[in-house]
DNA sequence: AGATGAGTTGACTTTAACGTAAAAACACTG
DNA sequence: CAGTGTTTTTACGTTAAAGTCAACTCATCT
C-alpha cells in the first residue's frame, strides 16, 4: 500500500512526459506535495491527473478542465454561488450531451463507409475468382 | 432553392470567422469553387464544414478530421488499400467508444456534484426558515 | 466620381500545450 | 568519492489553429 507516487511512475502509467505533469502543476491543476524539492503525488493527485486526461480526450481545454475540477472540490456556503454551480453543471451536461450526439452521428457515418468498403471488397473477391477460372 | 453559399452566410450560420473558413481551405479541408476571386460554397462544401466542426467538438485535430473526411470520399480499388481503410474505421470506432465511456463517467460525476449541491441548498433553506421563526 | 460594403491576399501576431536543452541538486552504487 | 541516474529549475523553441491588420479588388448605390 503505497502512499505516494513519483513523477516518473505517473508518466509511465499515463504515458505523458514529466514536462506535461509539471506544466499541469504550473497551471494549478495538480499540487503535489514535496519532500525537499521532489514532487510526491498522492492517490488524490493521481485521480486528478486521470480527470485531466479524460477531459483532454473529450476536447476540453486545460482551463475548462480546471473549472470542472474546481467544481468537484467546491462546497459554496452561499446560495448565489450554489446557483452558479448548478448552472455550470447544467451547461457542462448539455455540452456532453451534444458530444454524445456528435459521436452517434459519426459512428453512423462510419457504418456507411464500412458498408461501402465491404461491397467493394466482395466485388474484388468476385473478380479474383473469375480471373482464376 | 439556393445553389451556392457565400462565405459570410456560412460564417453566420456556423458562427466562425472568414479567417477560419479560409484556413480550412488552405489546409485542404474544403475546396469551394470560384466566381472570379470570390468563393462559392456548394451544399456539399457546407456539409463538409459541418463535419469539420463536429470533429472539432469531439477534440479531433484538423489533420485527423481531414483523414476522416477523405475516408468518406474514398473508394479504393485495391484490396490492400481496402484493408487499410477498414482498419482506420475500426480505430476511429474504438476512439469514439472511449470518448463515449469518458462522457458517461463525467456525467455520473456531475450527478454527484449536483447531488451535493442540492443537499447544501436544502440546508440553507432550512436555516433560513429557522431564522425566520 | 465618390463612397460603401463584401470579399481577397499576405504578412505578422497570438494562445495553448507542450518539447527541448542546459545546468544544478540529490540519492545510490560500486 | 567518482560515477550514474533521477529530479528539479530556468529558459527558449515549436506546433496547431486561428486572430489581427493592411492593402487591394470588385460590384453597387448615390
Amino acid at each position: 500500500m503505497q502512499r505516494y507516487f513519483t513523477i516518473t511512475q505517473l508518466t509511465q502509467e499515463f504515458d505523458v512526459t514529466t514536462r506535461t505533469l509539471r506544466f499541469y502543476e504550473a497551471q494549478g491543476l495538480v499540487t503535489p506535495t514535496r519532500r525537499g524539492r521532489q514532487r510526491l503525488y498522492t492517490p488524490g493527485d493521481r485521480t486528478r491527473i486521470k480527470l485531466i486526461l479524460r477531459g483532454k480526450r473529450l476536447g476540453f481545454s486545460l482551463n475548462e478542465i480546471k473549472e470542472m475540477i474546481e467544481m468537484y472540490g467546491s462546497s459554496p456556503g452561499e446560495s448565489g454561488q450554489l446557483r452558479l454551480l448548478l448552472d455550470k453543471i447544467a451547461a457542462r451536461r448539455s455540452e456532453l450531451a451534444e458530444k454524445q450526439r456528435d459521436i452517434e452521428l459519426t459512428l453512423l457515418e462510419l457504418d456507411e463507409v464500412e458498408a461501402g468498403a465491404m461491397v467493394r471488397m466482395s466485388e474484388l473477391a468476385g473478380r479474383t475468382r473469375a480471373e482464376e477460372a
